[in-house]
DNA sequence: TCACTTGTTGTCCATGTGTTCAGGAGTCCG
DNA sequence: CGGACTCCTGAACACATGGACAACAAGTGA
């Protein structure tokens, strides 16, 4: 197994025992105080970038002196890639695979869904990763090297295999994964000019709903697909 | 008239004339260097986000000491605003209008693949505007709130003329263009995925033209449209 | 050539930032 | 309670960076 994460391990006191046969039980305290300081690296890396993020700022965002912060994460760097690891894994149990039995424009629209849905709950973490990918990945060249290059030649045979057996229009399924992608992400990358632009102040849940409708609604038929009850 | 402009004049020597009736040749020296910066500028922001770009960097980039890079630019926010300016007037020539009366089919076709182009030729410009939107604009926000927004009614109109009119599928507008943008920019801005999971070294025209093709191919027909001859 | 503008550059400095460190407080278990 | 370990934190430091500035060089029209 490829390894799946972009950090290397921190030195992280407290995995449990130790070398003296006495058990602690892994700080509490330390879980709690991690998911602070992640939470606030997030904001602040999302709205600064990483060279623009300072280790004071998420200090004072989580609620903690910088040197604690310090002492969670023992450099700038290992925390901005805890964060990503963070990110990945909860990307990770959102997306359910899809098998060539299944319906296209049903899996279709589920995974459009399914994005615009992220892009909604978690706009921080696509944002992040678009300021990642812009800047040349630097700390995710070898994720997108190895799983995610996997994960889309997974779905682009399946989608293949639809082609294949007439079950859509022949459209290059690598594109069309990368076109759903990008539009999707549109929504939380892009928020503020598309708030600028309709005039709003806010998102609201039903603007992910329409966005989401209009979407399935232009690349099913895009696909040569009806769009499913 | 608005503002049309992100930078606040920079006092900018040599305009031309002096307080003392002689005329000089607003220096082509001037002109030259400032291309030099701002080329260097747009490589180097667009590599490391606006903080994480230093003066030394463009300045070593474009071959010429610091100090000299500040005398053209008085601080790194006007370098930063001059070379925005830049780039949306390069946007603003290329972009041609659409009519009530074109064709809808070649109109969008001619949209999508202009727009695929400017990925191609303008990478860093494109790369560049996304961070800035990513991060909030906080140096575009007005432009957003104006130009844009005035940019994306006017196309919208006409798109739902021809909606009224049958012309094609009632789709909103809107969210059209913003399908467009999104799907059209990620080739530039998501280049090292897209060239990570297609296992490619780096993009040749053809993929372009792929990409291209692709693209109207699928949101025509999403869009109720034959493909134009 | 002269008078004046434009262009060039080395030096200097205040400020901010990542990271180290040493010592102290808190927590848990026997 | 005592010992062992985890957690906390203020102070200090080395270093980079944006920008000011003053002196100097080059260019330009008369």
């Amino acid at each position: 197994m490829t390894n799946n994460s972009v950090a290397e391990a921190d030195v992280s006191a407290g995995e449990g025992n130790n070398h003296n046969g006495r058990k602690y039980r892994p700080g509490r305290i330390r879980e709690r105080n991690r998911e602070k300081i992640l939470q606030a690296a997030e904001e602040e890396f999302a709205l600064n970038g990483y060279k623009g993020t300072t280790i004071q700022n998420i200090a004072e965002r989580a609620g903690l002196p910088k040197s604690n912060v310090l002492y969670y994460f023992s450099n700038k760097k290992r925390m901005y890639a805890a964060m990503f690891d963070d990110i990945l894994a909860r990307w990770n149990r959102v997306f359910s695979d899809i098998r060539p039995e299944d319906d296209p424009a049903e899996a279709l629209a589920t995974f459009i869904r399914t994005k615009v849905e992220m892009s909604r709950r978690y706009p921080l973490a696509s944002r992040l990763f678009a300021m990642e990918i812009i800047q040349g990945a630097p700390f995710l060249l070898n994720h997108l090297r190895t799983n995610m290059r996997e994960w889309v030649r997974g779905r682009a045979e399946v989608l293949q295999h639809w082609i294949d057996n007439g079950r859509m229009a022949p459209v290059d399924p690598v594109q069309l994964i990368f076109l759903i992608w990008s539009s999707t992400q549109h929504y939380a990358d892009f928020q503020v000019q598309i708030l600028m632009v309709e005039n709003k102040a806010e998102y609201e849940k039903r603007d992910f709903d329409h966005a989401a409708d209009f979407l399935t609604d232009v690349i099913l038929r895009g696909c040569g697909l009806e769009k499913p009850t």
